[in-house]
RNA sequence: GGGCCCAUCGUCUAGCCUGGUCCAGGACACCUCCCUUUCAAGGAGGACACAUGGGUUCGAAUCCCAUUGGGCUCACCA
């Protein structure tokens, strides 16, 4: 290793979760880039040192959304061809055996020590602080004034004990490659725990010593853990390892300002259920118990199915907020990572639009920004649709056939290839997301004698004008069942003499009508590709009986 | 409340380090108009910011100080 020792190395050291937050996904992309643009090393490190919530199967579900993103890692879990490395296990639950040898280190040279208080005792102490509206600090006179007999008592007989670090009373320099340097005062940091009563090391420690020895040379991590550096450089210099370079990045927060959250989700179910003042759940969305258990405890959050279920019966929109939803929502992957960059980074001058290889060559922590961001969707999609317009049309439809499979399986088997064919070609230029396609043209997948039509359309564009649209369905019936070239162009060319002898010209009078009969709605793709897509049998078919029904 | 950090259009940001070329540039959103067969998309215009107050200086968005505002953090969570 020694070979390497000036080579970059960078983490990005998330706790195990199924999803990964977009948040994350930016701390990663940034990790990634600076590594991989220096010829360093970028290593996936999974911190799972809380057992309570670190047993589920699904626990690294997370990488899926990195590889997507095209994020790949050179050391860590192994997975689909990233991963590896000598100085694994890239677990942290699995490292115990690593940890005690510091443990014993520090234990030894009484830079750490036992300590028995339970956790109602500290809560108590902390509540009574708070009363005071004075800060807890845990000064661990108590527990360092036990004797070594007495420790050594209390451990043999299994006392509950954590151990803490001796924090030294000196003022601490917290050096920040994006920030600039700041001065944490002496006591600001306590003693704090290092090992839990259950064994495993907290995530302060397991970090100093994860960083020393898989050579982390760039801690780039967000701001929300600017003061805990403070902690692992204590016990840095304790341990005797060197200490990393710091670079902290600006959180990244919603529109309104609040921090965004995997609860936003619910909180946008529970307004929309408030509001309505429901007390029991929409019928075929949540099971009525689950659903009453879900609205007594706010801090419960349902299932990505169950939201999503609950959000249509609602019509609400749920945000996105992990990379996993944007992925949903028909966002490319590459327009992502332009647009989560742009969030606390920028290449400065006027360019904004990059893909992931530039970005690795040109990130650096000097252009970092040093406020929060609020995370712009509209932006986002504006970006996203720049990106649909610019793919070539091959590329375009074989994207959105991707998408549909995944996300709309029953869409896609009741369409042909050539009806999907032309829906792409119709929707390109129009389409924000790989998603547009397949909200705005439901009409292709109804039956021909279900199609209901909306009634303020049928209002509007059947009846009123003179003569009615439903007198000019009635004519257009006739010209089409006679219309031999079923093609954009030829049906163009069959009627619009009919619109210049009985509409002035104005196709408009003659469009909506037929739009409002073929699709049941005001909305849809140009009128003759409208036509085009659903083929002559299918047309005429919706035109006669929806002139029937208004009969 | 203590500590730390931050402060340019509604939003993301350029400019700040190395004061003058900035009556502050770009993008998204917004407004107006045009195009038009719906929804979009597209085209052309427009409005919109250096938080406030003091300094320093011939000159400050840029440097200094204060105020105000905002954020993070104070766990046997990471």
């Amino acid at each position: 290793m020694s070979s390497n020792s000036n080579k970059i190395v960078t983490r990005f050291a998330p706790s195990p979760s199924g999803n990964l937050h977009v948040g994350g996904a930016r701390t990663a992309l940034f990790c990634w880039a600076f590594a991989k643009g220096r010829g360093g090393t970028f290593v996936l490190r999974i911190e799972d040192t809380d057992q309570k919530r670190s047993s589920d199967a699904a626990s690294i579900g997370f990488v899926k959304d990195l590889l997507w993103l095209g994020i790949d890692w050179d050391e860590g879990p192994v997975f689909e061809g990233c991963g590896g490395g000598d100085r694994g296990p890239y677990f942290q639950a699995q490292r115990l055996d690593t940890y005690r040898k510091y443990f014993d280190l520090l234990i030894a040279s009484g830079k750490a020590y036992y300590a028995f208080e339970t956790t109602e005792e500290l809560a108590s102490l902390r509540d009574a602080a708070k009363a005071e509206n004075k800060p807890f600090r845990y000064t661990g006179q108590a527990a360092r004034a036990l004797s070594a007999e007495k420790v050594a008592e209390f451990l043999a007989v299994g006392k509950p004990a954590v151990i803490r670090f001796h924090t030294p009373q000196s003022p601490i320099t917290i050096c920040d490659e994006i920030l600039g340097d700041a001065i944490i005062p002496a006591g600001e940091t306590d003693d704090f725990v290092i090992r839990k009563a259950d064994g495993f090391p907290t995530y302060h420690f397991a970090v100093v010593v994860d960083d020393e020895l898989m050579g982390v040379t760039h801690v780039l991590r967000a701001q929300e853990h600017f003061n805990n550096s403070a902690k692992h450089i204590v016990l840095q210099d304790a341990l005797g390892f060197r200490r990393p370079i710091y670079g902290h990045l600006p959180l990244i927060f919603n529109p309104d300002g609040s921090k965004m959250s995997k609860r936003d989700k619910d909180k946008v179910l529970r307004k929309a259920i408030a509001e309505r003042g429901m007390t029991s759940p929409p019928a075929n969305t949540v099971d009525p118990v689950l659903f009453s258990a879900w609205i007594k405890d706010k801090n419960t959050q349902l299932d990505l199915a169950c939201a999503s279920s609950l959000a249509s019966a609602l019509g609400v929109i749920l945000p996105e907020i992990n990379v996993d939803d944007f992925r949903r929502s028909g966002y490319l992957p590459e327009v992502i990572c332009n647009f989560l960059s742009l969030n606390g980074w920028s290449p400065g001058g006027d360019l904004e639009k990059f893909d992931r290889e530039f970005l690795k060559s040109h990130f650096d922590l000097a252009r970092v920004v040093k406020t929060p961001a609020k995370f712009d969707r509209s932006k986002l999609l504006a970006f996203n649709l720049h990106a649909l317009q610019a793919m070539p049309r091959e590329e375009f439809v074989a994207k959105v056939a991707d998408h549909g499979r995944t996300f709309h399986p029953e869409f896609m088997s009741r369409v042909t290839d050539a009806q999907f064919r032309s829906l792409c070609d119709a929707s390109q230029e129009r389409s924000k997301t790989l998603d547009d396609l397949f909200r705005t043209n439901g009409f292709i997948t109804v039956a021909d004698d279900v199609l209901e039509w909306d009634t303020k359309a049928v209002k509007k564009f059947l009846h009123g004008a003179t003569p009615s649209g439903c007198e000019h369905l009635k004519a257009l019936s006739k010209i089409l069942s006679q219309c031999g070239d079923w093609s954009v162009q030829g049906l163009e060319a069959a009627i619009k003499p009919y619109v210049e002898s009985e509409a002035g010209g104005n196709l408009g009078s003659i469009a909506q009508p037929l739009r409002v009969a073929l699709c049941g709605s005001t909305v849809s793709p140009p009128i003759f590709d409208t036509l085009a897509i659903l083929g002559k049998a299918s047309s005429l078919k919706r035109i006669d009986r929806c002139v029937a029904s208004q009969a």
